[in-house]
RNA sequence: CGGGGAGUAGUAUACCGGUAGUACGUCUGCUUUGGGAGCAGAUAGACCGGGUCCGAUUCCCGGCUCCCCGACCA
């Protein structure tokens, strides 16, 4: 992405790079009175999001930035797994929603009407547009079988939104469907997005159980949740502490103590978790409802085997400040940090800083770049706050050594680096 | 949607039926510069509508908004 600004290009994006002083955000000292979870309240002071009303807000640039970074981890996994990007409408004719029955029996369906009286729905999941889009296309099973994907706006009519970017009315969302000629295929299929999901959250740096949940109004089947443990998360757990099992509480037959029974031989234990993705088996259900199908090898129709899968982006940025943060802000994971590094001058004389603020440009690292002229406090206390995980000082003190310091976000330790070594250093 | 709490400078808050105070921010000047610097001056405020009252930011009613608990969340 590139942005024109006060006549230069600045390019957002995976090698962005900006000066804080031209950034239109800043820090906030106070905690905001309208937000208690830890997650509203850093992102919002450090200047990463705005809230416009209760489970609505803007991303604004450095937020913009790591919601980007997230939207792309996932966009790649879902691209090696086969997936198609397109982009669906967010406005939706009510008759599709009727046709399903959910215009009815989905309470948080957003229903809207127009100047005419006609009635429009904004999407909260998008199987009613993705059904005849995709099977227009599908003649036989040869053409089967196929998934495509999005990464937008969902809405949900929330009678309460809570929780800053957990639980939104309008929040980003990456969904995808899939279609298959049978059972055994899309098995399969769904088999192999649950592994993408996990890679996703393990490259985002999130431990996520797959949990065993209901399938929904639709679906007499289980269906899976991605559950990442967080006191801040809505979802209540239990989980084996021997292997994998994991069910959601609304659905399981036990409780916390009982033996696993999966394994025999762990404990259940409890706990609070937040879903951070979803997957479903729709079984024929929307082939069905729209009477969309395609011909066997023997010429006879059947209707396709679909699955649907989200990933909640906004949602996973929040839960990510939750899991790491400490007292003064923010530690972002580096796979989804809005830059690479915070460039800080104390230094009298800036000269050293600009150039080294252009050298790690050109070697490709995105930097925000602190060149102020507030007390070091006070940068300081920004850059805790703001979380880039690489902090790189330039200061009379480090100059006379030729040198500048480097500090992990998540670490005390601060280490010396002769000018000349320190894109080498920074690359290692 | 049920229950509870709250709306006061840009932000966060205090007091009060009769001049609305403090901190941070912002602006000006001087001094500072390795963990949210110091001094001096300046700036700026009662969610909306109705009622009670001589007088309402304060009390009462209604609305709107925000937060919390619950319910809800194919």
């Amino acid at each position: 992405m590139i942005m024109w600004l006060f006549g230069e290009t600045v390019k957002i994006g995976y090698n962005s790079f900006m000066k804080q002083s031209e950034l239109f955000t800043k820090t906030l000292r106070h905690l905001p009175a309208d937000e208690e979870t830890i997650n509203a309240q850093f992102l919002t002071r450090a200047g990463f999001v705005d809230k416009l009303m209760a489970g609505v807000y803007s991303y604004l640039p450095l937020g913009l930035l790591t919601l980007k970074k997230i939207e792309m981890i996932v966009r790649e996994e879902m691209d090696a797994i086969g997936g198609q990007e397109i982009l669906m409408p967010i406005l939706h004719p009510a008759e599709i929603w009727k046709k399903t029955g959910a215009w009815t029996t989905v309470d948080v369906l957003f229903k809207i009407k127009s100047r005419t009286e006609k009635d429009y729905a904004l999407g909260q999941s998008e199987e009613e547009v993705v059904t005849p889009l995709v099977m227009a296309y599908v003649d036989t099973y040869k053409d089967l079988p196929k998934a495509v994907y999005q990464i937008g706006w969902k809405f949900r009519d929330e009678l309460r939104s809570k929780s800053g970017l957990l639980r939104g009315r309008e929040f980003y969302m990456k969904d995808m469907y899939s279609f298959h000629v049978d059972q055994p295929d899309f098995d399969r299929f769904y088999d192999i997005v649950k592994k993408a999901y996990l890679k996703i959250f393990e490259r985002i740096g999130l431990v996520a159980k797959v949990t065993e949940a209901s399938g929904g109004t639709f679906s007499q089947k289980i269906s899976y949740e991605f559950m990442v443990l967080t006191n801040a998360g809505e979802d209540n757990i239990l989980y084996c502490d021997v292997c994998e099992f994991c069910v959601n509480e609304d659905i399981a037959k036990r409780k916390s103590g009982d033996v696993c029974p999966k394994c025999n031989q762990g404990k259940l234990s409890q706990a609070k978790a937040s879903e951070v993705g979803n997957v479903f088996d729709l079984g024929q259900k929307y082939g069905k409802d729209f009477d969309l199908g395609f011909k066997d090898g023997n010429g006879k129709k059947q209707y396709p085997i679909m699955g649907c899968y989200g990933l909640g982006i906004s949602r996973l940025m929040g839960v990510v400040v939750e899991k790491f943060h400490d007292e003064k802000g923010i530690i972002w994971p580096k796979a989804v940090t809005p830059v690479d590094l915070h460039l800080i001058n104390i230094a009298k004389d800036r000269k050293i800083a600009d150039k080294l603020y252009e050298t790690l440009q050109t070697e490709g690292f995105s930097v925000l770049y602190d060149e102020t002229s507030v007390s070091a406090g006070e940068k300081f206390a920004n850059s805790d706050l703001i979380g880039i995980p690489t902090r790189v000082l330039v200061s009379d003190k480090t100059l006379k050594e030729d040198s500048v310091e480097i500090k992990a976000r998540n670490s005390d330790k601060t280490q010396l680096v002769k000018i000349k070594e320190l894109v080498k250093n920074l690359k290692q």
